[in-house]
DNA sequence: ATATGTGCAAATGGTTTGCAGTGAG
DNA sequence: CTCACTGCAAACCATTTGCACATAT
């Protein structure tokens, strides 16, 4: 993983360049996801956020989110249970393993992807943007606990 | 694709052989999904139903559409935009094109994605159940179209 | 005959929005 | 000083749930 350090001046410069304001609350948003090695999930970063503003709001959060995603700079997972989570050390899509039990969310080396996706762009004619390749199952843990 | 007749007759074997009841409800929902090649969405599949069953409600499909998940004849696709969709035909893993501007959902043959599963399975220990595979991009009349 | 399925209406829960007040630049 | 940001509350919307009635088996 890149140094967390680096990542969030790598942010803030982004956001900076854009126009955008750093706000306290956003600085705090911003070093959640910048050194969270584990995929928050909104409820995750609002629960940290409380620490240090008590008063902040879940909508914040939300906007906040939204804008990095606009920006490309935070990476959003979302399967079918409720919730996303968010990745801001590797904005660029890359696999996940996802343990359906615990909900547990590993990061994997891109597999030849790039060219899986460019293969893709040949043979359908799309301009392809982004992709999201997760693989679900039951993390070595769970698989101990047996069945559920 | 499946022989759409086939592939019907398999999710009603399926089914009752699971002692579920085959309900004229639950029958003109199958055919939806069974011959559908895009992949519908609840919304599409409600509209479908209604020209049979005009008091279709939507708790019905989508408690169908449950059941169906459950006896893994139904894949389920759920990107960042809101609203599910389902794929009958193919209820297995396999590579999504999905136009961000207008919707249109592709399927694409695996791409050697059960050695890339296995691979993850050994690199991480997890037991692997499933994976979901999305590329998002322009589709070729959308990129026609021009920056929107 | 009877447990399962249907469909209405209400609840749920994640996410978005409107808006008045606040503060970063 | 000004416009973007915050945070509260309300709205939104896909999905789920409770329950009385209907029906496939």
């Amino acid at each position: 993983m890149a140094d967390p350090q680096y990542r969030l001046e790598q942010i803030i410069k982004v956001l900076r360049d854009k126009g955008h304001r750093i706000t306290p609350q956003r600085l705090a948003l911003l070093k959640i996801i910048a050194k969270s090695e584990g995929h928050p999930s909104v409820e995750q970063i609002y629960e940290q956020m409380k620490a240090d503003f008590p008063t902040t709001s879940l909508a914040t959060i939300y906007k906040t989110l939204t804008l990095l995603k606009e920006v490309g700079e935070v990476l959003e997972l979302n399967f079918a249970t409720a919730g996303s989570h968010y990745d801001g050390n590797k904005p660029y899509p890359h696999p996940h393993v996802i343990c359906t039990r615990c909900g547990q969310i590993l990061d994997r080396k891109s597999v030849a992807l790039a060219e899986i996706s460019q293969e893709m762009a040949r043979l359908t004619g799309y301009e392809i943007t982004h992709h999201q390749l997760n693989f679900f199952g039951l993390c070595p843990e769970c698989q101990k606990a047996g069945p559920g």
